[in-house]
DNA sequence: TTTTAGATGTGAATATTATCACATAAATGG
DNA sequence: CCATTTATGTGATAATATTCACATCTAAAA
């Protein structure tokens, strides 16, 4: 599968040898599906329909299978869609059949919680390491290994780790943005509350809590509604 | 300032006296803005133009420019705006004025780090309480309170709460958010990765980390850029 | 087996959002 | 103090995203 900027909003991919323009949004609400069909999952279900999955996922059904169309899943022209070979589908365009090493960048308040997340692994994410200045840190105890930066490349190298998670104070952000995109990483998570200068191919995916919080508060104050969604707008989102 | 719904993409509200369409996306991108002239500031700069702020955010001067008109941002004709002015005005947009309580239900791992995050109180929201069902952690020491369900209503009522974050685990979270809900909270930040139904008139944000991590590297294996962005989607945005 | 009802899949139409382009205002310099 | 330069502010226009509408297919009923 080959992936090609076209323009400023449209991506060009090939989907079996049928290339096909898909829409950032599109593939946005396909995580949002797939939660939900995680959920009906929960609840028995076997069969989704478009009306049931929008009406769950707080869009028309229309949107439904226009994205499915996109992402070329499609269903049984009347039996709507099984439940498992869409998530099947699903998986397979998240890459969840491969496995992923993670690094964790600072052992602190936050860093600390992560390193305990289970969840990860139960989706093919390992977090390999973490890394943090502390010398304290590194000999200490924790779920996963603590190395200084010194090992930073090895590591990298060793588990063939293309994504980090930031988790350093606002201040030392970008220096150690910098020293992982040196040692080939691709992508971040951003947690510290600073946008981060990369270079072009690398992406990054900043979760800033406080900013969160502040347009919640909006949302609140001027009783702006979620009709019909089940999440409002995450910040950050769709620049451009 | 009062603020209605006209439409599923469209807000009406109005700005001093003129009634305004007001499009999500342009808020969105305040949020961004004010990071990016806070990142500024730092760097001693005091005046910008549109073609700064926009370089600097990833957008186009004309976004910029659009995008102030909306909210009745105005600069000097020929001078820029200066960034003082500017800040002032997307501060009392975002009510910064005013101090917001908040609590947080479910002490665990998450939870903890959360309650020693001290941004929150630089930004004029105080995380007044802790909630949590395990008697130990009742009776533990932390930087705030944790009480039992069973406080939730009085401490809600007594610091007039209207915003909560749910770190509690995956299966306790939807009775979680019914009893939030129950005493009046209007807006949830929720950590635990399921799609919680509330009322139309409550604000739900999800913020879930797998599915972050997961998009990206979906971006980084498709080797998506991110040309011209500063971030790349944050999931969960602009459904509907 | 044939009919019928009901859901998909997708071009066409509509709505929304971003960019363009330029009139407009304010600093600057002669 | 007027001309010139330069950046704003915003309608007009272009691009993009969503919804409509219906042809198409298939599961179930007759
Ligand atoms: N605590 C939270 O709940 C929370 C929530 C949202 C965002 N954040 C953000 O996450 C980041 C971390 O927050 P925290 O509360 O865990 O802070 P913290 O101070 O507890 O932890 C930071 C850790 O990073 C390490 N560190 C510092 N400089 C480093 C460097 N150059 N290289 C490697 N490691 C380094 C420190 O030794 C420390 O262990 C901050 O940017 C914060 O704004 C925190
Ligand atoms: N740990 C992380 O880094 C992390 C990251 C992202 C998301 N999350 C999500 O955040 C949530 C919490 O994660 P965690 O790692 O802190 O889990 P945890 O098990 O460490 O903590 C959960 C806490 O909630 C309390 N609790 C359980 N049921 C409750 C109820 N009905 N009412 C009040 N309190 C209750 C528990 O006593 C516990 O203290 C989970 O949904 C998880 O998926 C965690």
């Amino acid at each position: 599968m080959y992936i090609c900027r076209v323009n400023l909003t449209y991506y060009c991919f090939k989907v079996k040898t049928v290339t096909k323009n898909v829409l950032k949004n599109s593939l946005k609400r396909i995580f949002l599906y797939r939660a939900c069909l995680y959920r009906l999952k929960m609840m028995g279900v076997e069969k989704v329909f478009s009306y049931t999955l929008a009406e769950e996922a707080g869009v028309t059904p229309d949107q439904v299978r226009k994205d499915f169309s996109e992402f070329n899943i499609r269903g049984n022209k009347r039996g709507g869609y099984v439940l498992s070979d869409l998530l099947e589908k699903m998986e397979a365009l998240f890459y969840r059949n491969k496995e992923h090493n993670i690094i964790l960048m600072g052992m602190g308040n936050l860093g600390l919680a992560l390193s305990k997340y289970s969840r990860f692994v139960q989706r093919n994410m390992n977090v390999v390491a973490a890394f943090d200045i502390d010398p304290y840190k590194q000999k200490a105890r924790y779920d996963i290994p603590v190395y200084g930066m010194d090992r930073l490349k090895e590591i990298i190298h060793r588990f063939k780790v293309k994504v980090a998670i930031i988790a350093v104070p606002e201040i030392s952000a970008q220096q150690v943005c910098d020293e992982l995109v040196r040692n080939g990483i691709k992508g971040i998570i951003n947690f510290a509350p600073v946008l981060l200068k990369v270079p072009e191919d690398v992406v990054i995916n900043n979760i800033n809590l406080c900013d969160e919080l502040e347009s919640v508060i909006y949302y609140v104050h001027n009783q702006i509604r979620n009709e019909g969604l089940k999440n409002i707008e995450l910040l950050y989102g769709d620049m451009k």
